[in-house]
RNA sequence: GCGAGAGUAGCUCAGCUGGUAGAGCACUACCUUGCCAAGGUAGCUGUCGCGGGUCCGAGUCCCGUCUCUCGCUCCA
């Protein structure tokens, strides 16, 4: 009997990785020095594609009255990230199981163990405890009376927190004496203002862009004269410190979130939640998102974030399973209070028309960039059968591809690459297009394919007699006569 | 952070048990053809991810490290 062992075939996203670098879309940062783990750099055809859809994102979420638009800093005071929620939950420390790799935070560990098992735990771990240490202990006791309460204050205590924990029994595997040391997972990136490195003068990279829209809502909302109800939006990077990064482009370090957060009155939040999930999947269908690889996921109740009342996510069907590319979230107030509790500045409004001060409910929309990037290329990313021959074809819609036209003369002589060039620079103040004269047409007609330009204009002999060039159409590779005279207009009118 | 696999030209890869690197495509120039890629001729391209070690000699063996992919874990 022999084993036939079938050649892997390559992932999906393996054949975009490479692609990508291929043609220009994304880099590896770094690369030259062995690369950085989970960063990305955005090359010529690219930065095009992610301009392009921060542009239809800020047209369809900024052209409409209601709301503002916003770029704020990214460097914030330290207070905004107390305020929010980051310091507290953005920094546990965790262990590890060596024997059976389980992690665990280490400020919920004693919530599985029984009170019987926790008191022999502390007896044994104080009879091994150095003299030292037993000062430490008993600080710990003056503080805390009740057994829970001792426990997690150990946990919680530096110096004698490995101590106890070589006492407790992982309890997924049994084994005892082999958790790893605590370690701090703080997910943002930490820096310094000014050239001393202090804790004074610590500050932090936005884990998100929000607290900058939320801590400028008055700003904003006073100088625009806006009313209720309205929305702040931004484009902009921000920083994670992940544990670990991710499916190419899904999960970085750095990425760009193009976040609105649009304030209510908190009896209208259902209203304006379910309006606005509405409106933010149907912009990625209408940029030629396919249905059946989008769907929402609904946040179950009991796993809300913090702040949230209700969330759902829209999520796109990526070849390692459904991930998220945007949240839409019903904040409620929390974040306007707590900004108002920690500045000690009211966040409040007042309603003319209902005569009353409120502070706002928040229904926030937040996207990936960075995901909707990857999003839209793996959903363009077409493998296809022309003639027996393979044909790859980002099918870009057209509002998103990076390209908008290529124009070939069909030969290099007779005066068709001066024709060419005239074309050029006619649509080259209107559109971004891309004169190719080398090689077959077949050959560079395939090249734009894989580059996603939707249109690809070719001089030939007929446009010699009577000014007509020939326009093909990237997916149904069509061909169609047009004057040159209207093919500016005929072009503009396909990208509306 | 753990486990598995991978890293050789811009891309895809070959290089058997160690003897200082190859192919196809791409790219450049010229010729030829002329509407859905890969005709001809010539040419360019690599300290084999990086750093150590063993050896007379390392792409090949060993150790470390970085990066990517997959699976866990994590994702407020």
């Amino acid at each position: 009997m022999r084993f036939i062992i079938a050649q892997k075939e390559k992932s999906v996203i393996e054949k975009i990785v490479s692609l990508a670098k291929r043609k220009g879309f994304v880099f590896q940062s770094s690369e030259i020095y062995g690369g950085l783990n989970g960063c990305w750099d955005y090359g010529p055809l690219g930065v095009e594609l992610l301009k392009n859809i921060k542009e239809e994102w800020w047209k369809a979420m900024t052209y409409r009255d209601d709301v503002e638009g916003l770029d704020a800093s990214i460097l914030m005071h330290p207070k905004v990230w107390e305020a929010s929620g980051h310091i507290a939950n953005f920094s546990d420390p965790m262990i590890d199981c060596k024997q059976c790799k389980t992690r665990y935070r280490v400020d919920t560990l004693g919530d599985s163990i029984a009170e019987k098992k926790k008191k022999k735990i502390i007896a044994k771990f104080e009879e091994n405890l150095s003299a030292e240490k037993k000062d430490v202990l008993k600080s710990i006791y003056e503080i805390h009376t009740e057994l829970d309460a001792q426990f997690e204050a150990i946990l919680e205590n530096k110096e004698i927190a490995f101590d106890l924990l070589s006492e407790i029994n992982c309890s997924k595997c049994g084994t005892k004496g082999q958790f790893t040391e605590p370690r701090n997972f703080n997910l943002m990136f930490k820096t310094f203002v000014g050239p001393v490195e202090s804790e004074d003068n610590t500050v932090f990279l936005r884990p998100e862009t929000a607290q900058g829209i939320f801590v400028n809502f008055q700003n904003v909302q006073s100088s625009s004269r806006q009313k209720l109800p309205f929305g702040i939006a931004q484009i902009g990077k921000a920083f994670r410190n992940e544990i670990n990064t991710k499916n190419f482009l899904f999960r970085t370090r750095e990425f760009e979130q193009m976040e609105m957060q649009y304030f209510v009155n908190p009896t209208t939040d259902k209203k304006h939640y379910d309006e606005w999930k509405e409106r933010r999947i149907n912009w990625y269908k209408n940029l030629g998102m396919d249905l059946e690889n989008l769907r929402f996921h609904d946040h179950p109740a009991d796993k809300l974030a913090h702040y949230a009342k209700e969330a759902t996510d829209i999520e796109y069907k990526f070849e390692f399973g459904w991930g998220e590319i945007e949240g839409i979230h019903n904040r409620t107030d929390f974040d306007l209070s707590r900004h108002q509790e920690f500045s000690g500045k009211s966040q409040q409004y007042f309603d003319e028309e209902l005569k009353e001060k409120y502070i706002p409910y928040i229904i926030e929309t937040s996207a990936g960039a960075s995901r909707s990037f990857m999003a839209f290329l793996v959903n363009a990313y077409h493998e296809e059968e022309v003639n027996g021959e393979q044909r790859v074809v980002l099918k870009f819609h057209p509002k998103l591809a990076p390209i908008k036209a290529a124009i070939f003369p069909l030969v290099n002589k007779d005066g068709m690459p001066e024709i060419a060039k005239e074309i050029q620079d006619e649509l080259s103040s209107h559109l971004r297009v891309f004169l190719d004269s080398k090689g077959a047409v077949g050959r560079r007609y395939r090249r734009q394919d894989e580059n996603g330009t939707p249109f690809c204009i070719t001089v030939d002999n007929q446009t010699l007699e009577d000014r007509t060039v020939t326009v093909r159409e990237r997916d149904t590779m069509e061909q169609e006569r047009v004057s040159i005279n209207s093919l500016l207009m005929y072009l503009i009118n396909k990208f509306k």
